[in-house]
DNA sequence: GTCTATACAACGATAGAC
DNA sequence: GTCTATCGTTGTATAGAC
């Protein structure tokens, strides 16, 4: 496992189309749906799904009406309510699939990756590669978390958390390993979130920089492992 | 100058109370309202801004009715419109005051500070301080940037542009002075920028785990400090 | 499977009484 | 200076034609 090099490779070997996004829904939901044909549904839901992540991004989810959002998917309002049930519907079904597409990435990318000092180089350009590809989903689920109901907001909220549990256990394991200094993890974990949530939430601004998103993981890798080194004890090179 | 050691002295040093901006928001933007004398029209502002922040943080702005918002600030609908042109005028007049507060405390804050490195815990902690006041004012700002206008929302980025040049600007002082070692600066300023802006948008969660803003404040600081640090020469203690 | 046509509630905004 | 009453528009959602 782990995480290729580049984001050229990271994008072919996890093959995360929106075509294959959305077979999935279609399978996982058809329950909700009107349409019994995979293939037109799932070329439906593409575009359905392209226009709201392109027009609640740009203006907000709630300002964003049904009749627009129909008009840009190329169908009528009839025929997009043979998708959802509600747009409300739409929002949990897009926060839903994002986020477990997520999960389903980031909980197997440290599979076989030895040391903590290696897992967390891999889990930095997974999460940074992952929000990369999928900036539309990401940046969607963050800017409207608050439209979500009670259920599914806790569901957010729960992984959020164990995203950033991860980050901490790699970076205490790294502690009694004696690689990193004594610290608070939890705190340091909460610091690398925030940093690789700029990522997707301003990655405009780093564009406009010229700055791509493998010079950014080399960017975060570095202040994590200054910041934590431990300076105490000669350490062996591991990578 | 400077920022005082506590957020208690802080908060009374720079008075941010909600009726004193609400005072200057009357006397400088008198010619959008229908009321004249200053008392009452203090008073309904406080009740609309209170209202406007606290519904618009919980639900988004645009999915927050006017109707609502008029309920719970104890006004009818008529008498909302005494204070406000329109849904969006309300937007920009909350996202103008906002910054130019901001603006106000952190483009002096500096003033009398010497050295780098008092500089930058100075600026990282006046950041952290303010946020603190303003939470909902910061939160607010961030989320429904995209609900102003062409020409507002240019001020807000340029104001964006600011503080993170203030940051790099001090950073690269540090950098010539031989306090930092040889480093992207204004990548620097955007990592420090982000972690300063995940207090006002995680708030809650740190309050949790019971982290208050002078702790974050002192570990942003040491995460700056260590991340920069020239390991080439000895350095002379300025603090 | 998708469309047109329509229901009806809620929206932002305003006029005029007090 | 604030209210009630009401305007026209737009919103989400659905029924029935094709």
């Amino acid at each position: 496992m782990g995480v290729p090099a580049t984001l050229r490779d990271f994008r072919r070997q996890h093959s995360l189309s929106l075509q294959g996004i959305c077979r999935e829904m279609f399978r996982e939901d058809a329950g909700r749906m009107q349409v019994q044909g995979e293939a037109v549904a799932v070329q439906n839901l593409m575009k359905i799904l392209d226009a709201t992540l392109a027009l609640a991004n740009q203006k907000g989810f709630a300002a964003m009406s049904l009749r627009e959002l129909s008009a840009r998917a190329g169908l009528s309002m009839g025929g997009l309510y043979a998708y959802i049930r509600s747009k409300e519907d739409l929002a949990e079904l897009i926060q839903r699939h994002g986020r477990a597409l997520a999960q389903r990435v980031l909980g197997h990318v440290l599979d076989g990756i030895q040391g903590p000092r290696e897992q967390l180089r891999t889990a930095i350009r997974a999460h940074l590669f992952l929000s990369e590809v999928l900036r539309a989903w990401f940046y969607f689920s963050y800017m409207e978390a608050k439209h979500l109901g009670a259920e599914e907001r806790q569901k957010a909220i729960e992984s959020e958390q164990q995203t950033e549990a991860l980050f901490r256990r790699i970076l205490e394991s790294g502690q009694q390993a004696g690689i990193y200094r004594d610290a608070d993890m939890q705190m340091a974990a909460s610091l690398l979130k925030a940093v690789l949530q700029d990522w997707y939430l301003k990655r405009g601004k780093y564009r406009a920089r010229g700055v791509d998103v493998e010079q950014y993981a080399d960017t975060v890798i570095e202040m994590m492992e200054r910041m934590l080194k431990n300076e105490e004890m000669k350490q062996d090179r591991q990578d």
